[in-house]
DNA sequence: ATGGACAATGTTTTT
DNA sequence: CATTGTCCAT
């Protein structure tokens, strides 16, 4: 195994570096997966490290995964023992083996945003404040942001009135995931940080264990990760770290890409390792991207270089609207499917905004041509799939209140917000959890808690705790498929989201592709199809293998390649976006955002911005995006030429990327340009001005001498070009 | 308790 | 505009 062969001389040089702290400052394509995975394998197959003592971290499963495969490949054997995975699921995994030094079981649930914000806005209620004034959503942000700072309620600082009712809040918040047997995201990072800096003998345990802790898109990381990376590695001090401070892109989420300057004072004898090869784009792209973000202040200048000189120019188009946007891509991309030989899945289609894909997606609908939507929700926020989810959760967890919640009465089973105000009141007052409560219900005339309703409501009230007893005593000899089936069918969910509509044969065909899900977890069990569930990032949706176009925000595709970019709605107020205008910090993420767009593409590179932007139903128009400015214009074609006049419409017929009849489905490119002289039956000759495609039509705007501008139908005039 | 009709209200990015 | 909340009639 010759693991130098084929790596350039600094990244032999970060591979083979020697014991201590490493920092790995890895432009854009510079191949610093490619480092890590063979530090990894040369760790394990040079150094003779067992694979045990090893802990990579990542921020995706998908980086997870295609770590160790790359790394199994390398060294021709599953690296048993090895530790690879998100910083959350490493956090989760530690905290549920030592659940018993913390405040919650180890069977604790992961709250989703949702769970998250629900239990925000109780603790609102609880404290009796204006849900108005202390917006739930907002007042979450704030107490997240605390905690990836490492602060919890008693120490949060309280400058202002409203910091004061935050501060209650979020001891209340705090109390209620306790209750619920609960952490939220934050938290799992939070009470591991916690648990090390506390514990002597849990760190020392870990510290001892992790000879090596490698770590990926280090930029990205807030203070609580960075606590927790110290002093997992506190005890052999080999802490080898790769990022690029030009793609940090997280900071409102607490990421501070300052840990890159905090790990050199924190680690004043590291070694720093600069990979500036560029392997993945052209010079051009290159060129595009450095003078983007080369106007950042206070950067460490980097000199990228690529072996790819030259590289075809940017295009640049302005369009009319959004509608025109998405008809333009689609355009594009088939055009080029077709006349260049290029393969659909080599697209994709980047966005500041979720909202922006839309009419893009729209576009791709009308065309009929397929692709596919990375993250935002897609699968895991649908309703029917939260409900279902809440079921398990809840079967799992019976502490779990916003599981709880969601389900008591979806289906609707007579136990409205009073019979449910009534079940909490009891729960606070015995001291136990509402499921506890429910499932001691469940006896009936026998239960103590009975007498604390009225009929209706205890008897739906038990009806709904035996149908809960009955699946805990599936749960431990059931695999998670059939406990969900059982489920299923004891509420009729198929019957219940059966409202006739299309919506709802859509909503139970994702039912079941969650039980498709569920079944992959047969042998794992249900803690650990919750746990990945609970776990999976947007970007861990991004399928390689179908052949079509991929869109997706901008954010989504960092980390990913595509011979062909198209960055979408480069206007003021959506990149950068209006919300970052008078925060310079803000700013500069914008541009980075830009920029890691921009060196996605290893190709081509398409930039389209819209004249008028819808907000919310009404029209704006727009300016084009200030970053375009700072590009230089040599590197860039293209403009408004095609637009002059009408709206193109995308062709109505069908073309399929998957069906044989692609090749031979007529994708119309116009033949006619701009500024040809052409020879016309009857109206002799005349100049071409603009040339469109309109519903499977050529359409030409010509000038004739003597009769002025005219509109043909290329098809039908038989027009002869003179002179191109 | 439920479901429908209407009003209000909010829009970045996501582990 | 699209979701979410509130009010009202059943």
């Amino acid at each position: 195994m010759d693991l130098l062969a084929g790596l350039n001389s600094q990244q032999q040089q970060a591979l083979s570096a020697g014991l201590g702290p490493v920092l790995v400052l890895a432009g854009p394509g510079s191949g610093k997966t490619r480092v890590l995975t063979h530090r990894i394998a040369y760790l394990v197959g040079h150094l003779a490290v067992r694979p045990y003592n090893i802990l990579a971290v990542t921020f995706t499963n998908k980086a997870a995964r295609e770590m160790e495969s790359r790394v199994e490949e390398l060294l021709g054997s599953r690296p048993n023992g090895l530790w690879l995975g998100t910083f959350h699921s490493v956090c989760a995994r530690i905290l549920r083996r030592e659940a018993d030094k913390l405040p919650f079981d180890n069977n604790f649930v992961i709250f989703d945003d949702d769970d998250q914000r629900g239990l925000v806005k109780r603790a609102i209620r609880d404290l009796d404040l204006d849900e108005k004034q202390y917006r739930p959503h907002t007042v979450h942000n704030s107490i997240s942001r605390a905690k990836n700072e490492l602060i919890l309620a008693d120490d949060f600082p309280v400058q202002t009135y409203r910091d004061e009712v935050v501060q209650r809040v979020f001891a209340r918040y705090q109390e209620l995931l306790l209750t619920s047997n609960a952490v939220d995201f934050d938290d799992l990072l939070l009470w591991t940080a916690m648990l090390l800096e506390e514990n002597e003998e849990v760190r020392q345990k870990y510290a001892r264990r992790f000879e090596h802790v490698l770590v990926d898109e280090f930029q990205d990381t807030n203070m609580a990760q960075y606590t927790l990376l110290k002093h997992l590695a506190s005890f052999h001090n080999n802490i080898f770290v790769v990022g690029d401070v030009d793609q940090s892109i997280y900071r409102w989420r607490g990421a501070d890409y300052r840990n890159v300057i905090r790990f050199e004072n924190d680690y004043p004898d590291a070694q720093v390792i600069l990979l500036e090869q560029n392997y993945r784009s052209t010079q051009t792209i290159l060129d595009a991207a450095m003078a983007v973000i080369d106007r950042n202040p206070n950067r460490t200048a980097k000199s990228l270089f690529t072996d790819r000189a030259g590289g075809e120019k940017i295009e640049l188009q302005e369009l009319f609207d959004g509608r025109e946007e998405g008809t333009f891509i689609v355009n594009t991309i088939a055009t080029n499917v077709q006349l260049e030989g290029r393969e659909p899945g080599e697209y994709a289609v980047m966005y500041r905004t979720n909202a922006q894909s839309r009419q893009i997606e729209e576009a791709f609908l009308q065309a009929n041509l397929p692709y596919k939507l990375v993250g935002a929700q897609r699968f895991y926020g649908r309703r029917e799939v939260k409900d279902v989810l809440a079921y398990l959760r809840l079967v799992h967890n019976p502490n779990d209140e916003a599981s709880l919640g969601r389900v008591i009465n979806t289906p609707t089973r007579r136990i409205g917000a009073k019979t449910q105000a009534a079940l909490r009141t009891l729960a606070v007052n015995e001291n136990i959890s509402m499921g506890t409560a429910l499932l001691n219900l469940a006896k009936g005339d026998k239960s103590d808690y009975i007498g604390a309703f009225s009929k209706g409501a205890g008897q739906a009230l038990a009806v709904f705790g035996q149908m809960l007893a009955g699946w805990r005593e599936k749960v431990v000899e059931v695999s998670p498929l059939k406990l969900m089936d059982a489920i299923l069918s004891d509420i009729d969910y198929q019957h219940y989201l059966d409202d006739g509509t299309e919506e709802g044969v859509d909503r139970w065909e994702n039912v079941l592709e969650l039980r498709r899900l569920a079944a992959e977890y047969n042998e794992r069990g249900l803690g650990e199809f919750l746990e990945e569930l609970a776990l999976v990032s947007d970007q861990d949706t991004v399928d390689a293998d179908a052949n079509v176009p991929t869109l997706l925000t901008l954010h989504a595709a960092k980390g990913l390649e595509f011979p062909v970019v198209i960055i979408t709605g480069l206007e003021d107020g959506t990149l950068p976006h209006i919300r970052s205008f008078d925060d310079p910090e803000g700013m500069a993420e914008e541009r980075r955002l830009f920029y890691v767009g921009i060196t996605r593409a290893k190709d081509k590179l398409y930039m389209t911005h819209a004249q008028n932007r819808s907000s919310y139903g009404y029209q704006e128009p727009t300016d084009p995006s200030r970053f375009l400015e700072d590009i230089p214009d040599e590197l860039v074609e293209g403009g408004n030429a095609a637009r002059v006049t009408g709206r193109p419409k995308v062709s109505e017929q069908a073309y399929d990327w998957d069906s044989p009849a692609y090749q031979s489905a007529e994708i119309l490119q116009p033949s006619y340009k701009a500024g040809m002289r052409v020879l016309h039956p009857t109206w002799d000759e005349g100049m071409v001005l603009n040339s469109r495609i309109e519903d499977g039509d050529e359409v030409v705007d010509v000038f004739f001498k003597d009769l002025g501008q005219k509109t043909l139908i290329a098809s039908l005039a038989q027009l002869e070009i003179i002179d191109a």
